[in-house]
Formats: structure tokens, C-alpha cells, sequence
DNA sequence: TTCATGTTTGAGTGATTAAGCATATACTCA
DNA sequence: TGAGTATATGCTTAATCACTCAAACATGAA
């Protein structure tokens, strides 16, 4: 029974822009395609977004505080992993919308 | 022909950034609230989204910068209307999300 | 023209945060 | 035990950005 079109309170609507503030970052959203084949060490994630260690530690930090990742520890090393596939098509979305406008906009030049 | 599945490039995860940071932020999520019934003037978003006219104006030009929200003069006032309609379903999609990761963290708790 | 209203913009302040560097922690193996 | 590797964390710096106040701009009426 879930509640439709209901304007959102205060706080949900500060908890939804902390949402899309953990996707406002470019190196996160590396990390996040890196993961989309499947989880990696961070050391290899680190290598795949061509970051530091210390930096993509932090943002994959960032991510799993949103639940958007998820954490598996193995021997030294630690696997991260899509755990909201949501992302997925939040992705396809915000992309096809850029695509549109900037399609849009190329037809102002003809 | 729309391309599939390709790793975005880094200029274009810029851009996908880019347009999560526009939404990452309540007082413009509550004006895209308050325009989802409709076009309103500056003042009564100013109004219904509890901020000052300053500091709502400076918002709503960063929603049309991103394409988000259109603009239309009238006389004395300034309408802003949304512009982009995969809005509804983005925030539907976090949203629901959102809820989704409520509820498993409730079932922890039983 | 002058006045009033609605909107935008300039300047300044404070808060948030990404990134770098160094260090600390956790684990494995010899 | 100690050395080596993978990851996390203090701490600092620089940049970004939301907000406020005041002033400018634009439009319409008297």
C-alpha cells in the first residue's frame, strides 16, 4: 500500500538531495561504472578511475554510507559492489535526458 | 540508433555529475515540488518554497541553466514552469529507492 | 516623469567537501 | 616475532556554493 504523489516532507526531501549529492561526483561515478561489471578490490577500482588509494577509499566510503555499495572483506583486501541497482537505470535516465537536450539543442544550429 | 552499454566517457560523467549536483540540493527539490502542479511566478515559489525571493531566483536560473526549468515573462513577473519531464520519474526512482532501503533497515530491527 | 512592484544581481560570509600527504590499522606470511 | 601488502583515516588546503543584504534592473500605473 504505498503512499502516490503525496508532496515529500522537509526531510525526506534532504534525504533524496543527499542521494543525488553522493551521485554529483565525477570520480564516483567512475567508481560506479567500474562496478557495473562486477566487484572489484579497491586497489583495482582505484587503478580502473585512475585515482589514489586513499581518495577512491574515501569516495567508496561515501557510497557505501548511501547504500549504494556494499562492502566485502577478503584477506587484505576489500570487494566493493553495486548493491543498489537502481543506480542502473538512474543512470540511463539522467543520460538519455542530457542526450535530448543536447539534441535539442543541435537543431538551433539546424 | 541510440549506443548501448558503453562506458561513458569522463567529459560526459562530468556532465551526468553536473546534473545530479543541480538536484542535490532541498530548497531547489522543493521548488521542482511546488512546480510539479503547474507554472508558478517567482514570488509564489519564493512563497511556497519558505525562502527569500533573492535566493529563490538565483536557484531557479541554476534549474534553467540545467534545462530543468523553463522561463516565461509576463509583465512584472517571471513564470518558471518544469521543463524536463524525466524529473517526476528521477525522483520517483530515488524515492522508491530510498524506501526500499528504509524498510530492509527496519527489518534488521524485525 | 515619478512611484511601486517583481525579479535579478553584486559583494561578502560561512559551511561543506574533494584531494593530497602522511600515518595508522588490518591481515598474511616467513 | 617482524616485514610486507591492502585499506582506512587524521589533517590541511583550496575550491565550491548556499545564503543574506543591499542595490540594480525591468515593467506597468499614475
Amino acid at each position: 500500500m504505498a503512499k502516490k504523489k503525496s508532496p515529500l516532507s522537509d526531510e525526506a526531501l534532504v534525504l533524496v538531495a543527499r542521494r543525488f549529492a553522493v551521485l554529483a561526483e565525477p570520480m564516483r561515478l567512475r567508481l560506479l561504472q567500474a562496478l557495473f561489471d562486477g566487484e572489484m578490490s579497491v586497489g583495482a577500482l582505484a587503478e580502473a578511475a585512475a585515482g589514489t588509494q586513499a581518495n577512491v577509499s574515501r569516495h567508496l566510503q561515501t557510497l557505501a554510507d548511501a547504500g549504494l555499495v556494499s562492502r566485502r572483506k577478503e584477506g587484505l583486501q576489500v570487494f566493493y559492489a553495486i548493491a543498489d541497482p537502481s543506480i542502473f537505470q538512474l543512470c540511463e535516465l539522467v543520460c538519455g535526458s542530457i542526450d535530448q537536450q543536447n539534441q535539442a539543442r543541435a537543431k538551433v544550429f539546424q
